[in-house]
DNA sequence: AAAAAATCTTACCACTTGGTAAGATTTGAC
DNA sequence: GTCAAATCTTACCAAGTGGTAAGATTTTTT
């Protein structure tokens, strides 16, 4: 946007053309996630979060080649999120309390901060995950299984109760999300307008405290 | 309505208009349900779903007076069917452990038996509950809260120990609906192409196992 | 400053969308 | 059989859909 003439300084503050792209690309992501998330991959136009951004629907596909393409880009960034706040249990892989702790705290994390992301994941896993699934399989899987061969580890070593991991993993992926997803309907059981920093600590006290009763052989020591 | 001209049979198998009408409009209904369920409102269209049952878009016109009329009727009968499996708790306010059984078999069973249900039921409540919020204050709310209610008075009276009710209630409510919602992940993860009777068993038993350690308070006596 | 590349805009296009109007057909009551 | 109501079909429509083509503008490089 200014003359690049002033030789004193080579990177300053003014943003370069490739910047400049970089983040009309993520604010047109931006608003595609909130758009899809609301209303689904068939539910928006690319005039409809064209409008949302400030510019031309033709200038979309500027950016990216097709509505396919872009909802695509889409997902691969909310695997990206997803996927950075479920690295609790592999990382603490010798202490199951801290392990479960900590996961369940970064899941609700996810949903707390993350609610547009985590609902574009499940609207796709609703609709079968049809452009997800291959991804799902390359990325998702392995951590999940990781997860699950560390839980069947604590098993044999007797440190843990004999679990079935796998549904564990549901129950836990399952609770947690659906502070994100079904947030509207928690607020109206809750009878509030929106969930508060208090409701994802009770939520995470009982989700603690139920799963560390299921998984510890002597939860009475850690549990009131 | 019936034929009183054919003196000998007054109602014989013979189908009657009006019976006609209604068999059509829950062919039109079931198609909506199944293609709202996949697709969301937004990702569906009205020739769509009249080509999925063999006649024209117009003729849904016809029996429903606009798109939205459909989807609203849709939903409808998914709050119906929703709501039916949803008894248990109320219904023995006496026994904690039973409800508590009871309740779990039979959401995982709404889960199993009526997995289209329970997907339009998540797309609307994920997209915010646009034109559901009211039926859901309407109908669900009075019977969750019936539900927390029973648990408190349980707590009070000293029968279990005293859990956050709602939270537990969403908990309970996002791990059965997961079952049918997030299908498909779930199978990814299990690694089989669809969801068996056995899956369900091992869910709801994890799911007792978990709740009954959480609430009950001596679940030493009962669970191995 | 000139040339080249990147970016944005305008003008279209064929197709689908939800919805209306009106005519054709089927059905039931008498 | 007659007539009216219920049902289904055909013909439209304006608006919106994703996408293409090409020109205009801006920015970067030289």
């Amino acid at each position: 946007m200014r003359a690049m003439s002033n030789s004193a300084m080579p990177s300053p503050a003014r943003e370069r053309r490739s910047d400049t792209r970089e983040r009309l690309e993520q604010e047109i992501l931006e608003a595609a996630k909130r758009l899809f998330a609301i209303r689904g991959y068939g539910g928006v136009s690319l005039d409809h979060i064209a409008r949302e951004v400030g510019t031309a629907k033709q200038n979309l596909l500027y950016y990216f080649t097709s509505k396919e393409a872009l909802y695509r880009r889409v997902l691969h960034g909310v695997l990206d999120v997803w996927l950075s706040y479920m690295e609790a249990i592999t990382h603490h892989a010798d202490d199951p309390e801290l392990a479960l702790r900590k996961y369940i705290a970064g899941k609700l994390r996810f949903s707390r901060e993350h609610p547009h992301d985590s609902r574009v994941y499940a609207n796709e896993v609703i609709a079968g995950a049809p452009l997800f699934a291959q991804e799902i399989k390359d990325r998702v899987l392995p951590a999940l299984q990781a997860d699950i061969a560390v839980f069947n580890r604590w098993a044999e070593q007797g440190v843990c109760r004999p679990v079935d991991a796998a549904h564990l993993m549901v129950v836990l992926w399952a609770s947690t999300q659906a502070y994100a997803d079904f947030a509207s309907q928690i607020c109206l059981v809750l009878g509030k307008p929106e969930l508060e920093e208090a409701d994802f600590a009770a939520a995470e006290s009982l989700l603690v405290d139920m799963v560390l009763r299921t998984v510890l052989k002597t939860p009475e020591c850690r549990l009131r």
